[in-house]
DNA sequence: CTGAAAGCGCTTACAG
DNA sequence: CTGAAAGCGCTTACAG
């Protein structure tokens, strides 16, 4: 902040009667500064209230010791609120960063976006945090210029084969067979899938996936017929769960791609006068805070964010120090609560 | 991010055959520059996809272009996920900041905490956006000291008479009086208070107060019995709640001193057997997403969200150009759903 | 309207 | 172990 006066490291070296050299030495933890030295200055710099002027410091580093996070989401309807998942990883990754000693710049885009923007943010951060749902296809070629560029980034998403970059995602292929295995257990027989099940949404897919090796398995199959597209959003899941009744195809079960889209598709249920868990069971993914509060309480597949936001930053300091690094899957666990009956 | 060669202002001189000054300039907007080679200059520019190095230009200028967001909560229960009220409000801010051109640092704090870490932001961005709820007695403190350093800083929370430094807040008093003619039309009479009421939690006193001088306008009086601290989690309301119960008064409403606090009362309502609303009518406070989903959907008094991180940024943007800025208090608005009954 | 030059506050070879 | 000095990439008086 403009203050009167704030203290350089000139300041400091003054009065601590040494060269601005050697304060900057002692302030960067340099192993070549006298023990005795470097308590006359450390004193002086505690006493002032000094820090470092990270401007100055990142340009004559050429390292900023920033990481930028950018969180994009589809179309985004405008006053949109944030996909809530996403948000849970923000705390682990703020304070990931602040155990790295990095800030954590932040800003949100359109997937509809030049991505200039990054490009921008690129310049400001060593290197960037990417978040959002939205058409994989669609965003590929930008993660592509992205590496062409040598941007260094982390991705949260699937982690498949050629992509570029790296990705921290979860097992989504375990977790849909966690959820299929599941319903299965309790007895349910036909399971509706509500989600997006292309390579278009590659996590969704997956989940959808590991669900069908789960009935598989049990000589079931899931029934195409009985998946409805949706992206991660509360109307989104009620006009699937809508669509899908429209069908007239009996089933005894959803899984959805989302928790956001179970809590629409259980408002609608609940609007055909269908009862969950008796009528249908429903298993989300994710376990946003809300699934707890949805009614009934939301059985879902938990997603670690906070594990998540650890990794993506870790990773992507390894990167930047030029550290070997690699994508990673993070298991997922089955939470049960009240929406597919008796646990 | 650190390149084979990132241009520089030099390189674009050069390539447009001016001086570098020239080229700076041309990026600040100076009037001071002939068209034709201002078009020269952005040609390569454009040509180059060339970005003012932010640490040069901020070490230059003495000012930062960037903005940080202060996140704090009281006690922070380790892996608390934020309060969604301020979540939502992140994506107004953050949009606020890009139409600024500044960028926006985020932070997360304990209330507890030192704020050493403060100065340190400090020193990083032109200004701070302090966001929390916590004990206001515990952290007027800190404020003083933040005027005293000549930070500039706006906080989202109660306007008060003599506080350091400027708030944005909505007006409490307004919206608990929202709450208690809404209470009232329905034709409750013994309305209960979830949340702490007292100058420790001023936004909260203030709903309390507003609710109260409805039912005295109508003769009636906000029995303090009724009356439970609470602070805003839905842990916190159901545990209130239970403590209400346990009191054994009767009481035909609650008013909970926020959303999450509501939510979390209708879940021990439950437990104990009574029926919202039809046994008690329920109005929360701020309108977050969730409210809608909850069961029965929340009545609630909004809190507009995205006007407040607007006005949170413009107001510190006004600090920070030197110009004339004032506390205000934005209207609030009661959105009936189903807590209450027939609206 | 344009250029040459100083200087923002650091870090880091280079000498000693 | 320490200091003097160069230089990171800009912005902005100062001349012209």
């Amino acid at each position: 902040m403009r203050k009167k006066s704030k203290a350089t490291s000139v300041d400091i070296a003054h009065l601590a009667g040494v060269s601005q050299a050697t304060v900057s030495r002692v302030l960067s933890g340099s192993p070549l500064v006298n023990a005795e030295t470097r308590r006359r200055v450390e004193a002086v710099v505690r006493e002032l209230n000094y820090k470092v002027d990270r401007h100055a410091s990142s340009l004559r580093r050429q390292r900023s010791g920033t990481l930028a996070m950018l969180l994009f989401e589809d179309p985004t309807p405008d006053e949109s609120h944030i996909n809530p998942f996403f948000l849970s990883m923000l705390g682990s990754i703020t304070r990931a960063c602040a155990r790295h000693g990095q800030d954590l710049l932040i800003s949100f885009q359109q997937l509809s976006d030049d991505w200039a923007g990054d490009y921008e943010d690129s310049m400001k951060a060593d290197g960037l945090i990417l978040l959002g749902y939205g058409d994989y296809l669609a965003y590929q070629g930008k993660l592509q210029k992205l590496v062409e560029q040598g941007t260094r980034f982390v991705r949260w998403g699937a982690v498949l084969p050629d992509q570029p970059g790296l990705s921290i995602g979860c097992e989504n292929l375990g977790g849909g067979r966690q959820a299929g295995t599941h319903l299965l257990a309790l007895g349910r027989r036909r399971v509706a899938f509500l989600g997006d099940a292309s390579s278009h949404y590659p996590e969704f897919l997956d989940r959808y996936l590991g669900c069908e090796q789960a009935l598989a398995a049990a000589g079931l199959t899931l029934d195409r017929a009985l998946q409805v597209d949706a992206e991660s959003a509360e109307d989104a899941g009620h006009a699937a769960a809508c669509e899908l009744l429209a069908r007239g195809l009996p089933f005894d079960a959803i899984f959805a791609a989302s928790d956001l889209i179970a809590i629409g598709a259980m408002r609608a249920l609940a609007e055909h006068g269908l009862r969950v868990p008796e009528d249908v069971s429903v298993v989300g993914f994710d376990d946003i805070p809300m699934a707890r509060f949805a009614h009934p309480p939301l059985t879902t597949i938990f997603q670690d964010t906070k594990q998540a936001g650890e990794l993506l930053v870790d990773t992507l300091m390894k990167l930047i120090h030029g550290e070997q690094a690699h994508s990673v899957r993070l298991p997922t666990s089955l939470v049960v609560r009240k929406s597919c009956g008796a646990g």
